[in-house]
RNA sequence: GCACCCGUAGCUCAGCUGGAUAGAGCGCUGCCCUCCGAAGGCAGAGGCCAGAGGUUCGAAUCCUCUCGGGUGCGCCA
């Protein structure tokens, strides 16, 4: 149930019907007519600017058609008022009723605010995506939260979603990956290794020394790579995958599927993809423009075989084989979205870090390409953590041993808090992560403010459960029609918001919405809770009158509800009380 | 040099894909707080939405340019 759809479709509705009656033209297109919350409340309960935008294709003056709908519309009893202001904007009242049915739909039906919008159009979220060379950091933090909160919304929202990850275990830094564990290995035999340029002196590599050591015994000590590095390369890559999806887990982020870009390799789908574009006549030998302005040191003209990007909108052509004849990294990520569309994905959505954001344009034009422009990528970026310990910044470095990895993160502060504070930025805004603030239970920490609203409607609940039967299949057929007050219908109608806020988060696919709507209902649930203070009438529990309990917990349950159908898109936990 | 992201209150940021008088938190000022659950509540001051043009009934939002910040820029992924 969704009120803002339920009053445009009457909306629209009575549109027909003026066209039926010749007061506006045939033919017209009602698909820019919205039905709004009013910026000011004092506006009514909702507006439509239908008179606005149909003013030009009808040839009406706006004001004329917002008049003969407003005249339509209060036909409908549910329209208490209906009428026209400013320029030609429609504000209408609606009736306590339509209000009190809010609270039960979100108590009565589980869906509730649930959305058909996606259509079960098939999508994939792809996100973290991490080398497998080493244990995850803040950054791929961001990205795991953002992706996996992207991905629930959009379940949320109707769509069909898979959330995949990418194993980047086809290149070079597997080897150097295999080197630095045949290192570790070494030293689990006793011998005193040293840790050039070129290798990953982390301490996480030690257990995967001793486990290989556990694994081959001495069968590799003093061979040379031909005979180890294949097989180390794989036991250490799968190592690091274990050890990432526990790092994932912890998080709250369980993935639908991994693929390895190791799996293109040797198998023929590489050639595939590269053939598909080149029988589009997208592929050629060719020597690319040196970059100008930065000139690198060893730049020299060199013959590749070249994606035509440029033909799909990128800015220059890009290299898909080096010149020596091997893959570069972009060949195996082309055979990658090529199988994404094969599998038959309407849409795909790529979650890179900023850093990534000059792969944008080619990524886009190779799917272009493949899919001859029928599945849309988009590729979101997630902006650089800035990390604050107790209001200072904390530099991370490798060196220095200040390398700040998921599993701190989630160590320190838990899971809930770092993804629900890692939503309240917009994924492409750089974030602030101050390992104090987050845990500072007051108002200016929504992480705080968002939970403590939902604990507190479970004390009033419990209060109440003393002398009133407040199970929520009770509450959804109480009589709430007692709920009249403004701060009440206030909070009513923020609730009524959550369906169509869902679908705005989805469709701009911003899950940051999520947690500012959150942040919104929780202060106005507050601000009842406080005019309690001063107006008993307004209070929760109204000791000894089951009744007016009963439909003041049936309204603060819908809250909570409704708060724990948000969390549950950011993935995150609510705590049933605060301590 | 080019591309992408960004520029909104003193600070940190929202702003519902073009709507009405641009919002919130912190900070500041002034009241209130023996209140269902304390970790506060109410009110006020504070803005040339970086700047300049353009599009139209209407622009923080769309287009162009300028300024300022971040990121990236063949044979690394």
């Amino acid at each position: 149930m969704n009120l803002f759809a339920d009053i445009r479709s009457r909306v629209l509705t009575c549109l027909d019907a003026l066209v039926a009656e010749g007061i506006l033209p045939e033919g017209l297109d009602f698909a820019n007519a919205a039905v709004e919350p009013p910026r000011d409340a004092a506006h009514g309960d909702m507006a439509t600017n239908a008179a606005m935008v149909l003013a030009k294709p009808a040839k009406m003056n706006p004001r004329a058609i917002a008049e003969a709908l407003a005249a339509k519309l209060q036909e409908d009893a549910d329209i208490v008022v209906a009428e026209v202001a400013g320029p030609g904007f429609l504000n209408m009242r609606l009736a306590p009723s339509v209000w009190h049915g809010v609270v039960k739909a979100a108590l009565g039906d589980p869906s509730y605010g649930q959305s058909t919008m996606g259509q079960g159009i098939k999508t994939m979220v792809e996100y973290v995506s991490a080398n497998p060379t080493g244990p995850l950091h803040v950054g791929h933090t961001r990205g795991a939260v953002f992706g996996d909160a992207l991905a629930r919304l959009l379940d949320y929202a109707g769509y069909d979603v898979t959330k995949e990850y990418y194993i980047n275990d086809g290149g070079a830094q597997v080897d150097v990956l295999a080197r630095s564990v045949y290192l570790r290995y070494l030293e689990a035999h006793g011998q005193d290794v040293a840790f050039e340029d070129g290798t990953y002196p982390g301490d996480y590599l030690i257990p995967v020394g001793e486990a290989l050591k556990g694994k081959v015994g001495d069968a590799y000590v003093g061979e040379g790579e031909d005979v180890w590095l294949v097989d180390v390369r794989e036991f250490a890559t799968e190592k690091m995958m274990d050890l990432i999806r526990a790092d994932l887990a912890a998080l709250g982020v369980t993935m639908d599927s991994f693929f390895s870009e190791k799996s293109l390799y040797g198998t023929g789908l590489i050639e595939d993809a590269i053939a598909d574009l080149d029988a589009k006549g997208l592929i050629y030998r060719g020597v690319l423009e040196p970059p100008k302005g930065k000139m690198p040191e060893d730049w020299e003209p060199r013959e590749q075989t070249l994606f035509k990007s440029t033909a799909h909108g990128d800015d220059v052509d890009r290299p898909v084989q080096k010149s020596d004849g091997s893959w570069t990294y972009f060949a195996p990520d082309i055979a990658y979205h090529y199988d994404k569309v094969k599998r038959g994905y309407d849409q795909l959505i790529d979650v890179f870090g900023a850093d990534h954001g000059g792969y944008v344009k080619r990524m886009k034009a190779a799917v272009s390409a493949l899919s001859d422009g029928n599945v849309p990528l988009d590729i979101k970026l997630t902006q650089l953590v800035k990390l604050y310990k107790d209001g200072e910044p904390f530099k991370m470095s490798k060196r220095a041993g200040t390398f700040v990895t998921l599993r701190d993160v989630v160590d320190q502060v838990g899971a809930n808090v770092t993804r629900f504070h890692m939503l309240t930025r917009k994924n492409d805004a750089p974030l602030d992560f101050d390992f104090d603030k987050v845990l500072e239970q007051s108002k200016d920490n929504p992480v705080f403010y968002v939970n403590y609203a939902y604990a507190r409607v479970n004390s009033a609940v419990g209060k109440a459960s003393a002398f009133a039967d407040v199970s929520d299949a009770t509450l959804a057929g109480v009589d709430v029609s007692g709920l009249t007050h403004d701060a009440e219908l206030a909070l009513i109608k923020k609730l009524a918001e959550w369906p169509r806020l869902v679908e705005i988060a989805a469709k701009g696919q911003e899950p940051h919405r999520i947690a500012f709507y959150l942040y919104d209902l929780a202060s106005e649930f507050h601000g009842l809770y406080h005019q309690g203070n001063s107006d008993e009438s307004l209070r929760f529990v109204q000791d000894g009158d089951s009744e007016t309990t009963q439909s003041k917990i049936a309204l603060i349950r819908a809250v909570a509800i409704v708060i724990s159908h948000g969390l549950g898109i950011l993935g995150v936990t609510p705590a049933e009380e605060m301590r």
